[in-house]
DNA sequence: AGATATTCCTGGAGGC
DNA sequence: TGCCTCCAGGAATATC
């Protein structure tokens, strides 16, 4: 289940083999994903040079020197393999490089997604374009912009990519947690003390899921898939009746907008 | 505006 | 053990 940290740190990955590379051969082994690829996916990145790779909230960008960024969303089980030995059923995407390294979008649950668009109108394409700035650097004040006024739970806000970019469900019950903020609080009533609170805790939990990442990654040196989640335990997610990791109190889950919340009925109020 | 449901999809978990 | 059902997830979309 990729979320942001697991982006960058494939994005990381796929840098190593790709920057710089010509693209001797690109391949959609289907003709769809959570929407069908870009007409022309192949002839178009075929014979192209990548330029840079970057990320915005939880998609991955491949800029090339034809103008085109490819850019992709894991979705739920999407994931980069490097150099496979065979190819299996759910490899979606095949690129070969001008080193004759394979590269593979892998995604069983093809909740991911492949897009085209000129490099120049990448910050008007559909889901980009109103992207909230990164978590890794949101503040106190952009945070108080963009709730005021909301009667919205905190919890279901922090979902919304316009909110913040690219927080999914752990790590939005991971910073709540941190902040000691109920995820049933209404988002436009919270103080601001409770808002810088929360930007900190967004910053610091997004900042060392991507350390764990980034270590994570030193060890693989390759995006494989294989790493899971990181090995950093949770403090809240997934831990429904297990004692709080702050005070003892049992763990709690809730079901918010159809997805589950897990937070510390004390520590959070 | 907000809350809820539905859709996409498959593997893994749990029940029997 | 082997079926069966259910659930998880992100984002778009529909409905109340």
């Amino acid at each position: 289940m990729p979320e942001l940290p697991e982006v960058e740190t494939t994005v990381r990955g796929l840098e190593k083999v790709l920057l710089g590379r010509e693209l001797r051969r690109v391949e959609p082994r289907r003709a769809d994903l959570r929407r069908a690829f870009p007409a022309g996916l192949g002839q178009r990145l075929t014979g192209a040079r990548v330029t840079r790779l970057g990320r915005r909230g939880k998609y991955g960008l491949i800029d090339t020197d034809r103008g085109d960024t490819m850019i992709f969303h894991l979705g739920m089980s999407g994931k980069w393999r490097i150099d496979p030995e065979e190819l299996g059923p759910h490899d979606h995407l095949l690129i070969e490089t001008d080193e004759h390294l394979v590269v593979v979008l892998n995604d069983p649950r093809r909740f991911g997604s492949v897009d085209l668009v000129p490099t120049t109108e990448l910050s008007d394409w559909g889901p980009l374009a109103e992207l909230a700035p990164e978590p890794g650097e949101i503040t106190a004040g952009e945070l108080r912009e963009r709730l005021r006024g909301r009667s919205a739970s905190i919890k279901s806000l922090l979902l919304d990519q316009r909110i913040v970019a690219g927080l999914g469900n752990i790590y939005v019950c991971e910073a709540l947690h941190r902040a000691h903020i109920n995820p049933k609080r209404s988002a436009g009533r919270l103080s601001p003390a409770s808002l810088a609170q929360l930007a900190g805790a967004i910053r610091e939990v997004i900042g060392e899921a991507i350390k764990a990442g980034g270590s994570t990654l030193r060890d693989y040196a390759r995006p494989d898939g294989e790493l899971g989640y990181f090995s950093k335990r949770f403090a809240v997610y997934d831990r429904e009746s297990q004692p709080c990791l702050s005070c003892e109190a049992p763990v709690r889950r809730i079901v918010q907008g159809g997805r589950s919340t897990f937070y510390c009925p004390k520590c959070q109020r």
